[in-house]
DNA sequence: ACATACATGTAAATGGTTACATGATTTA
DNA sequence: TAAATCATGTAACCATTTACATGTATGT
């Protein structure tokens, strides 16, 4: 997220820095899979059911246009029917060497940014109905992007998702069970955070709630 | 974060927008505890041992200038010594609704935007041990973050925190006690949440470096 | 014929990061 | 007297969001 910049190394005088950014490297690991559109990656980064990454189609053509000046990918122009004129993407393998370096690289904890968590430290100074409110509406949302996750996990472990169908064509048959299992890994994830959030959420309500007698008794334990 | 555009309601036609930024609202939340100088607010956002919020210091001064334009804060030129002078800024009456009508806003959820999280999609592309330092370093770091959290947890609880102490000073005193323990559970999240991504880390690491062989038999049931 | 999907583009505004810049006051 | 802290500012750049804009191909 946003722009990191990391000394990648430096022995004496050399000293390189490496910018990267996470969309471009979304992209290029998309790709990696197979050739695509530039409407194809739209309508992957735009929906595609809460993935790990999103973006607007006004960020996708531009950024293609400046990969494929960089070299880490490259256009293949076709024509669908008569006049209509669509490019179609594939990675480089300088794009490879791009994706793999980041890949590897440190990762550094961008900073907490989190508006919910942002208003829960504010809650007390509003009505308590129209917090718990707002924390219902969060817990309804997240229970819906739960069921979303779970759906992919399970097609993930399948292998019955289109793009992960793609790329395994060009990888070794015994690999497949483990990249599958990495990739659900990553779902099982962003399910188990959402239950934790709803949990908090439930609690956060019972907190907002409690009565100034009642509070001395109930637990504060760690 | 970001920017969110909220119908906030429309009955006939009327229609109204509200704009939320989140950084604005940090902004008016701490100054609701007290006033405050464009260089206090500075060395609250910019380190503050990993608050919910962060922000250079480069954001705190032009945003206080836009909020004294607006009315939701208000400076009050001091001098130290015998020429440094400083601008003290409290939250105003309008401020205050400002915060309050932004706090029981429905919460919509930003795009999950994961850097490490896109780096596990791809994990399997690169060599299982470079990996797994990745997901160690950051099993590393979010300790230290846990631990960071813990005793400001433990401080707020105890009432031990400059900025809860006088925020609590124009609090009825009956409150004060649900006020830590809110504040408090917003440090729960944080630090349970760091707890389930080690824990999920932890599983990864040994996910990339099952054999296939191995992988039939280990579990996928959920 | 009309709506929907395919396909690509640009512009303006906001929010955030990094870096540069300057000077006063306090403490060692 | 030098270093650290106090105090405030600006400029350039990047990533993201929202909105506007245009045209082709396909299915009903």
């Amino acid at each position: 997220m946003y722009k990191h910049t990391c000394q990648a190394y430096s022995q004496g005088f050399l000293s390189v820095t490496l910018v990267f950014v996470s969309l471009q490297q979304a992209v290029l690991g998309v790709l990696e899979a197979g050739p695509m559109t530039g409407y194809d990656l739209t309508r992957f980064f735009e929906s595609s059911a809460r993935w790990v990454w999103s973006a607007p189609q006004s960020q996708i053509y531009p950024l293609l246009r400046k990969l494929e000046a960089e070299g880490l990918i490259e256009g293949e122009e076709q024509i669908r029917g008569e006049k209509l004129r669509r490019t179609s993407y594939s990675i480089t393998p300088a794009g490879h060497r791009n994706l793999g370096g980041w890949l590897i690289e440190a990762y550094e904890e961008p900073n907490i940014r989190d508006p919910l968590l942002l208003k829960a430290l504010f809650f007390d100074m509003v009505d308590a109905g129209k917090a718990e409110l707002v924390l219902r509406n969060h817990v309804e949302e997240l229970q819906a992007n739960i069921e979303q996750w779970a759906v992919h996990r399970t097609r993930l472990l399948a292998r019955d998702t289109p793009l992960l169908q793609k790329r395994l064509r060009h990888r070794d048959e015994e690999d497949h069970e483990r990249i599958a299992r990495l990739k659900a890994h990553v779902f099982d994830y962003l399910i188990d955070s959402a239950r934790l959030r709803i949990e908090w959420a439930e609690r956060a309500i019972e907190l907002l709630h409690l009565p100034a007698t009642q509070l001395d008794s109930a637990g504060t334990g760690r």
